[in-house]
Order: structure tokens, then sequence, then C-alpha cells
RNA sequence: GGGCCAAUAGCUCAGUCAGGUUGAGCGCUCGGCUGAUAACCGGGAGGUCCACGGUUCAAAUCCGUGUUGGCCCA
């Protein structure tokens, strides 16, 4: 018989399993299995390619591989292609980085198409890497035959969706205004945005009114967006004030005021408009000493006034276009700060939106690379955020300055290179998906969500509120755009004109280059070069890149490969099921469903589960700057794969994030352990009776009550998990394994089966216990398999080993005729009572070897009394007593009285705690005969108010259960006295004869002394049972004269002197 | 600044939808068992149920306002 390690050792375990795995092709194997099994189309969202796996992307691949082979199990072939998001932004910082470029002039001086490849090179790589990681927490999916966004056929499928999203009329170009990193160069999609806490100036500056006395006053964190100053806005329903107010020369240095203040001794006053909820906090910080209200106004009244523009005598160009330079209403005008906002629609997004509507010109003097143009004037050239301080300077040198300062805000920052971003208005290209946004929530509303209220609490705003789509990107490392426009046309109807290429081969037809569709590769820069000449009109591509978000949100469709092949999407799509993090609700969550829509409007899946993140013990992100970073490689060094999956999926998958902590790892690996020990329990025994446990069978064999029970419970587990993963509730699926194999496998049955195991001679009642420890290991296996999947394999090698792999059999279900609920409600009560019986030993002192008199069981409930009756020898043997009682009243009890809130509180009302108070611990004499008073009243109890708790007499002690009491009687008698030292002294002589390393059957030559002349007596009437029971033979009169092994013991304060010898 | 989620024993989590004296596992501690043995099993201690208000006879639970953490959005 093969060795089992003694101890649960996963570093020995799974290298061992994985070797075999690749021997014996078992992944193949179980796929086989299951090839004609229906489909499920299982859907991949691919990790990006510019880092390794983290515990949050281990746990993402661990769930998706237990729900594959979850799924394959229960009799379905699974899609289990898995992904790569490979294009990007994000890698071509990267490869900047490594060639230590700063901009785009050092990309297009190194070359386009060596720079591609280098990013090629770097996806590719850190691709495979990451193919060695997810194969290390034992991912099985088909790892020969990922998808990679930068296939052709993958850029294709994009291609293809695209130009259906455009045959529907949903592709646009417009000016937006976007978020621009300066350094990258391009626009980037909200996403990419990250906000981070930076000090900005903090500027109140007047606007001078053109047409009357007195300024606006306006505040901003950008006074690089003042030059594009174009309007003000005002708050039509909002009352302003206009303010004259008074500032006596001082000479104070900088305090931040500046303006206006005179010279020692003078005064200067100022008037000045404001929204009147501000007014005082406007003043302070301009630093007035005096001011008086001299008008109120509403916002309604301020529009149309006109201003000047404050830097017009610095730049070349400003805003003074028909409209410009006046003040009009708008809703994003809130009273704070000065209640009047500064709006260029140059730059920002509601400023813009609000000047397209009020039909003012755009102007924005600043360049994709953040640097003023010559529009800027004093400006030009330089770098927006660096010109704050002259434009600062000149603010304040023209006196228009009111009070400047910093304040610390979260601002954008570019995602990738963290460079603070700046909104800009340029020319991109649209998905109109605002336009189908009805079609988005129906489309959503097909789809389930687990748990639900990712759906309808948190997607459901996100789809209302989700603006056009900005797809386009000025960038390198990416699918090229597939639209061509006219070499001549004007930007503004680039739309109007365009072409859109969907397939490889409808590009090879249209270009005006000779090109094998099958070789050619559709990155940048080859399609750059290509035109189509149609009607005399030659078109050349657009140059942009597609933001990458729209590579994965084509995934469903591109994993199998469509349009290129149609056989597969046909019987599958859409995808049964997607599963991420709760970061893709916005990511390819959304997507996937807006692509899908604007495409071919339907939902590109049909359930979506949506799990958490994994953070720090204390809840905190991990993150290197915090140094909390806990990595898969070393909690499988330290406990293993099978527990770190075991771990990741015991908690809740849907939605809730995990604080990962080394104890509670370490807990499941315990839990493990235990399986494991329940495993290797039997197989001792069943190798001495040549009994082949793949072969059990429950009719062979008499089976026992515990037996049917632990049957039993194993179908009733079967239900509860296969209830779970029916709802994705796979933490509870766990859960209720290792409960299981914990509490009613380990703890009870095989406790419970031991005696059985140990007989020598072939009997029914063994080949009984046989046939079921190993059914239920086997279903247990199985049913954990896709959890701990080489723990469960390395066992059932072990223990059937028929089949390839475990991975490829069937799920365990449920059989009726294994199943009796009485009987699971019968031995929960026995165990109740069991464990009630413990304790009450346990305060008497009494331990479980020496038997007790009398164990009675007091219950008002017939089910539990019948339970206890049925069960009464097997609870005779478990608490070693000698007799046992079930009773509803124990009359040699006194009993005092418990309150019964769900009675007494609508009976009593406001009165009810007190009534608790006084019932509390009250005689039953006193409650029932009206002695039971608050504030001197007699209180009326009707039965059901008052339950009663016994107090026990003299050498009995109690202890409750959940449905009645249990008594223990320990008064000792000479007889239990007599077998409860023969028992501790064949305890010790076990104990000896271990330490004397004899063989299980070993004969020996035994002495015992007892040095109390009445126990020594007890003792000897059970002279018989010591030999019996420690195979002594032969007995020696005096313990002194072994020579072999001789212990002085101390039981229950008697000194025994035991002495051993072979034989 | 806004939306969503979470907060219960030293730790990980149930319990919250349908209000009635808070439960489990681990850890700690004490003990039991001694042919699973560096395993297994039991008892005990341990809780202003994040805070503060409100509804109710009664709130961990329902409502409101905050605090802390997470995700997303601005």
């Amino acid at each position: 018989m093969e060795q089992i390690d003694d101890q649960y050792a996963p570093a020995d375990v799974e290298p061992a399993i994985e070797s075999y795995w690749d021997d014996a092709d078992a992944y193949e194997a179980a796929t086989e299995a299951h090839a004609d099994d229906p489909p499920f189309f299982f859907v991949d969202g691919p990790p990006y390619t510019s880092g390794q796996m983290h515990l949050g992307t281990a746990w993402n691949k661990t769930l998706k591989d237990a729900i594959i082979r979850y799924k394959r199990m229960t009799g379905h072939r699974v899609t289990d292609r898995p992904g790569y998001d490979m294009h990007g932004l994000p890698i071509e910082v990267k490869v900047e980085e490594e060639l230590g470029f700063d901009s785009k002039r050092d990309i297009e001086e190194y070359g386009m198409e060596a720079f591609i490849e280098e990013c090629m090179e770097f996806a590719e790589s850190n691709r495979e890497a990451m193919d060695e990681d997810f194969k290390s927490i034992g991912a099985w999916m088909d790892w020969d035959d990922p998808y990679k966004t930068v296939s052709p056929e993958y850029m294709e499928s994009a291609w293809w969706a695209f130009s259906e999203v455009a045959d529907r009329g949903l592709v646009e170009r417009g000016k937006r205004s976007i978020s621009q990193c300066p350094r990258c160069e391009t626009g980037l999609a909200n996403n990419e945005v990250e906000y981070e806490d930076v000090e900005d100036p903090s500027v109140y500056v007047k606007f001078d009114l053109a047409d009357r006395e007195g300024s606006l006053v306006i505040w901003t964190t950008t006074p690089w967006t003042i030059p594009a100053n174009t309007f003000v806005a005002v708050d039509e329903e909002l009352t302003y004030n206009a303010v004259r107010a008074v500032k006596r020369g001082e000479s104070d240095g900088d305090g931040g005021a500046d303006g206006g203040a005179g010279e020692d001794g003078s005064e200067t006053e100022d008037l000045l408009y404001v929204a009147a909820d501000c007014v005082e906090d406007v003043l302070k910080r301009g630093r007035y000493d005096d001011y008086e209200i001299e008008a109120e106004l509403s916002g309604a009244e301020l529009v149309g006034w006109e201003y000047d523009h404050p830097l017009a005598d610095h730049l070349a160009e400003y805003p003074d276009f028909e409209g410009a330079g006046q003040v009009y209403a708008a809703d994003y005008v809130e009273a704070d700060r000065t209640g009047l906002v500064h709006s260029a629609p140059g730059h920002g997004e509601v400023d813009f939106e609000r000047g397209r509507e009020l039909g003012l010109e755009i102007a924005c003097p600043v360049a994709p690379n953040g640097e003023f143009t010559d529009a800027a004037g004093e400006y030009a050239g330089q770098f927006v955020r660096d010109a704050n301080d002259d434009i600062i300077a000149d603010l304040i040198d023209d006196g228009r300055m009111l009070a400047h300062d910093t304040v610390e805000h979260s601002y954008g920052h570019c995602w990738r290179c963290d460079t603070g971003i700046i909104q800009l208005v340029t020319d991109q290209w649209f998905i109109s998906i605002t336009d189908v946004k009805d079609d988005l929530l129906e489309n959503m509303e097909d789809s389930e969500w687990f748990p639900s209220w990712a759906r309808d609490q948190r997607f459901r705003d996100f789809i209302e509120d989700a603006p056009d789509w900005n797809v386009s990107r000025q960038r390198y490392w990416g699918i090229p755009i597939p639209i061509w426009v006219p070499e001549d046309a004007e930007p503004g109807s680039f739309d109007e004109e365009m072409i859109v290429i969907g397939t490889r081969d409808e590009l090879a037809d249209r270009v005006d280059q000779s090109i094998d569709p099958d070789e050619v590769d559709l990155h940048r820069p080859t399609v750059d070069d290509l035109t189509i000449t149609e009607d005399g009109t030659t078109y050349r591509r657009v140059e942009d890149v597609f933001d990458v978000w729209l590579d994965s949100s084509v995934a469903s469709w591109a994993t199998i490969g469509y349009p290129g092949e149609t056989e597969a999407f046909e019987e599958l799509w859409p995808a049964d099921l997607i599963v991420e993090a709760h970061d893709q609700t916005r990511g390819w969550f959304w997507s996937q469903l807006g692509m899908a829509t604007a495409a071919f409007d339907e939902a590109p899946y049909e359930q979506v589960l949506m799990h958490g993140f994994v953070n720090d013990s204390e809840g905190r992100k991990m993150s290197k700057s915090v140094g909390n970073i806990v990595t898969p490689e070393e909690a499988i060094e330290r406990a293993g794969r099978d527990p770190l999956r075991t771990y990741l999926l015991s908690h809740d998958q849907q939605g809730i994030d995990l604080a990962f902590e080394w104890d509670g790892l370490g807990e499941i690996q315990g839990k493990l352990n235990i399986l494991w020990n329940t495993f290797r329990f039997p197989l001792p025994y069943m190798d001495l009776d040549d009994y082949d446990p793949a072969s059990a069978d429950l009719s062979d064999g008499e089976l026992e009550l515990v037996d049917e029970w632990v049957l039993s419970r194993l179908q009733s587990v079967e239900r509860e998990v296969s209830d779970a993963w029916e709802e994705y509730r796979i933490s509870d699926a766990v859960n209720a394994l290792i409960e299981f194999v914990t509490q009613d496998v380990s703890r009870f049955y095989i406790k419970a089966v031991r005696d059985r195991m140990w007989e020598e001679a072939d009997s029914a009642s063994k080949r009984g216990a046989y046939a079921t420890i190993a059914t239920v290991l086997d279903e247990t296996i199985r049913m954990l398999a896709p959890i701990a999947p080489y723990v469960t394999e390395r066992m059932y090698r072990t223990l059937d080993g028929e089949a390839t792999t475990v991975h490829a059999l069937a799920y365990p279900e449920p059989d009726d005729d294994l199943h009796d609920p009485d009987l699971e409600h019968d031995v929960a009560v026995m165990r109740d009572v069991e464990e009630a019986a413990a304790t009450a030993r346990q305060q008497a002192g009494r331990k479980l070897r020496w038997p007790v008199s009398r164990v009675v069981v007091e219950t008002e409930d017939d089910d539990v009394a019948n339970a206890v009756e049925t069960l009464e020898d097997l609870i005779l043997d478990r608490v070693n007593a000698r007799s046992l009682v079930v009773t509803d009243r124990f009359e040699e009890l006194e009993e005092r009285a418990r309150p019964q809130m769900a009675e007494i509180g609508p009976a009593f009302g406001g009165q009810a705690q007190e009534v608790m108070t006084a019932v509390e611990g009250a005689s039953r004499e006193a409650v029932e005969n009206g002695g039971v008073t608050v504030d001197g009243e007699t209180i009326e109890l009707e039965p059901g108010m008052v339950e009663y708790e016994a107090t026990p007499p003299e050498g009995v002690s109690a202890a409750e259960f959940d449905d009645g009491t249990v008594y223990v009687d320990t008064t000792l008698t000479d007889d239990i006295e007599a077998e409860g030292y023969a028992r501790d002294v064949i305890r010790r002589v076990q104990e000896m004869r271990k330490d004397l390393d004899l063989e299980v059957d070993a004969s020996i030559r035994l002495g015992v002394a007892i040095d109390d002349d009445r126990i020594a007596d007890l003792v000897d009437e059970h002279r018989d049972l010591i030999a019996e029971e420690t195979r002594a033979t032969e007995w020696l009169d005096d313990p002194d004269a072994a020579t072999d092994a001789r212990e002085e013991w101390d039981v229950e304060g008697i000194d025994v002197t035991i002495g051993i010898d072979r034989i």
C-alpha cells in the first residue's frame, strides 16, 4: 500500500499532482469527458498585460476556474478560453520608460514600427509570465490558445463591430471637452483619469463690468483657463448682492489680499457683485475692512451684463466675438465661493456644453501638449500650469486680483504617467451611446446580476449618466480606427464622407495597394499607408487608434472568432456568464454592453458575477507605497494553493471585499487537514482487509444507524451545495462542505465508527462502515474538487483512480433513497444532548472514562423526547452512562422563572421591561400564585409568558441544550469507581506500551500496585478486562519486578505503580 | 462633492429582507481522548452589535445624521 503522509502537506501534494496532470493529460481528459455536453459559454475578462498576478487577479481566476470546473462536472461543455488585453497606453508608457522617452517626438524619431514591435514584445513576454502565474494556482483553462487583443482575428472583430456601429449611424466625429494628458498628448477616457489631492492656486478675480460701475467676482483653481474665458455664469434663481466694500491702507506683508489696497492712510473702495450667501466670506478673503450692501438682485437680472476680459492686454487673441464677455445663466452654478462662475467653453466640459447651447464660438489657446499657442500672446509657448504664476502676477499688477491663496483638492491625473490632466476641446471620434440609452437600459434588464444591487443600484445609474464614448486616441499601440476619409475633406465633415472597413477581406478588396488579407498586420504604421480610391476620390485613414477599452468590449464574440468564424457564434452567443471585480462596473461590464448594444442591440452576457477586491487585514487597499502587499507566491509558499483557493472562495463572492489575513488562511489549511485525516483514517483497515473503496457498495454489508445518518447528511449537503452554486453563493457551498467534513464526518461519524473498523474479523457491520465512509469520501471529494483541485485529486487517486482525473467526473447529486430528515433531526438532538452531558460532566469534574449512573433528559418537546428514546443505546455509549431517563419534568428540581418576551411584550406594552425584571428568577410557586409584583401590584401572567429553569439536587449537575436540559447524576458507587479506576489503569498501560514501541498485537506481562487497599480491591474486580484490553497474558505480583518499563502514576490522587515486560 | 457597499467576540464571518434577552469557526485558556496521535474532541472566558438621534412596549435588525474603510463617479 502506498504511503500516505501523516500530515496534510500542500507543498508535497501540489507539485506531485501537477506533474501527474501533465503526464496524464488530465486537463484534456476532463474537457474531452464533457465534449458532447450542452454548452456553457463563459467569457474570460482579459487581464491587462502590464503587470503580474496579484491576490486580486488570483481570486478572480480562482473563482472563474472553480466555476468552470463545477459547470464541467455538472455536465457542460465549457468555453474556457483565457484572454489577454495587450494594447494601450499603459504599455506604451512602460516601453517609453524603458527606452528613456519623454514625448511623442521621441517615438517618431525612434520609428513607429520599431516602437510598436517593442510594445508587442513587452506585452507578449508579460503574457507568457502571466500564463505561468495563473497555471500556478491551478486555473485549468485553454492555455494553449488564449485570445489576444493584438491578433489579426481579434482586431478584425473590433473593426467589424465598429463598422456595424457606424452602419447604425452611431459613429460621429465632433468637438468635445475631454481630459487630455499633455505628456502622452492624447485624450483619456474618464476611467483613465485618477484623482489625487494636489495643491493648486485658489484665486478670486474681479471682472470689471463694461457697461456700469463695479466688478463680478469669480473664483477658480485654474488661472490658466482665464485666457479662454468666454462668459460668466450665474444661477437665475439665486440672490446676488452689490456690495460697496472699503479697504483702508495698511502695511501688511503678503497676506493673500491684493489689488485695490491703497497706500498707508489711503482708502480704496470697490463695488463687487457676488451671491448673497457668499458676501461675508468673499469680503473677508479680500481683507476689506467694511462693507455695505447696496442692492439685491436676482441672477436673472445680471444676465446680459457685459464685462471686460481681465487679461485682454496680455493676450494676442481672446474671446471677443459676438456674445462673448457677457453674463449668462447656467445650471451648474451654485452658491459656493462667489456664486459667479468663470466659464471657458474651450476647456471645461460643462462650460463647453453650455457654450454650445448658447451658440458661442469655442476658443482654446492651448495645444494638445499643454502649451499655450500664439493666441495666448505673452504666455505663448509656456506650459499652462507653469503659466499660472505669470497670470496671477499680471492679475495682481492690473488690480484685478481680489484674493489669492492655495487650496488642496482632488485633481485628475493620467492613469499611466501621473501627469496632471488638462481639460481641452479637441476633435475626437465618438460612439453616440447617448442615442441608444433606452436600448442600453433594456438590454441591461435582460442580464441577471449577482449581487442584484450591482445592477439595479449601481450599473443602472452609470448607464443613465453615461456620456458619449470617445473611442479615439492619438497614439500608436492600439487597434487602428478603420475609418478612411477623403484626402481633402474638411475636418468638420469627416464623418459625412467616411468609409468604415469591417473586415480584412473588405480591406484587401477596397484599398489601392495589393495586400494579402490573411497576412496583413492591421497595426500602425502598416494600415496608415493604405489608401482607398473610389469615384475619383482618394481616402486616407485617420491616424487615431481605438481607446483600449474598445478592445475588450468585443471579447464576447472575438473570443469565438466572430465574424471570421460564424458557427460558434451562432451556437453560443451571448455569454452565459462573465465574472469580474466591482471596478468593472464602469469598465468591462459597461464597455461590453455599450458595444454590443451599439453594434446589434443585444446584451452580450446573460449573467454577471461581480466579486470584490483583496485588501489588507485592516481592510485597506494593498499598495506599494504603504508596503502592505501580500503576493500569491507568498501565500502559496506559506500555506499552499488549495488552502489559498479555498480561503479566497470561502468568503462572500458577491460584491464584498476580502480583508486578507494570514490566520484565516492558516485556519482553512487546518480544515483541509481534517479532511486529510478523515481520508487517511480508514485506509490502514481497508488495506488489512483487502477492501477496495473504489468498489464500495452500500448494499454489501449492514448499515447501522450512524451510517444511515452520515449518508443522509451527505444528501442534505449535496442539496445545499447545489442550491448555493445555482445562485453563485460559492462561499456558502464551500462553508457547507467544510462544516460537513469537520462537524459531521470527523467529529461525529469517525468517532462513532472507530470500534467497528478495529474489529479483526470480517463482519457485515464493518463492510457497511467501509462502504459508507468510502461513499462519503468519494462524493465529498467530488464536491470539493472545483474548490481545491490538487488535494481532491490526490485523494481520488488513492481511493479510486479509475478515471484519469477527478475533474472529469460528474458532480454528485442527492439520492432521495438515502435521505432521512427524521434521522438527521434525531441525531442533531442527540448531539445536543451529548454536548450538554459533557458540559454537565465537566462541571461535576467527572471525566468521560468514568461511567455515570444516570442521565436524565428533560424536555417538553415530544419530537426531542422521541429522538432521545430512539437513540438511547447510542447516547448511553457516547456519554458513558448506565441508564437514561427521558421526562418532561425532572421532579427533583427547584424551578425558577424565565420571562418570555415574545408574549410579555405585546401584553404589557410599556410595562414589559419591568415585568421582565420582576419575573426573572422567581420560583414557579411565586409565579403561579400571584407572587410577581411591579410597583406593589400583582402581575397576571398567562401560560407561555414564563418558562422555567431548574436547579438540580446534590450529586446531579445540569446543562441546557436547545430543547431542554440534561442532568447527569455523578454519584459514585463502588461499581462505578471500580470501572473508572480500571479504565484509568488500562489507559496508562496503553501509554506505556506505546512508549515501548510495542506492536499493536504484542503480548505483555503486567504488574499493577495500587496504594489504597479499597481501590486495589475494586480494580481487581476488572482484572480480566484489563488483561484483555492491554493484551496482558501473564501477571506480575509486583510491578517493581518488571524490567522493560516501570512507572508510577497519580490516578485521582492515588499512587498507582505499573510495570510491564515484553513477552 | 455625489452614488453604491461594508462596519457584530482578539481575528474571519453568520444573524439584518419578515424587530423579541447576539451565534459559529479560529485564536486564548482549562480539560478530555490516547490503535487518526506533532492528530482528534469538549468546557470556559471573551461583545457600549461603529457613534448619535428617531420610530416602537421592544432595535444589531426599520428610519435619519455622522464616522471609518472599499469601489465607482465628478
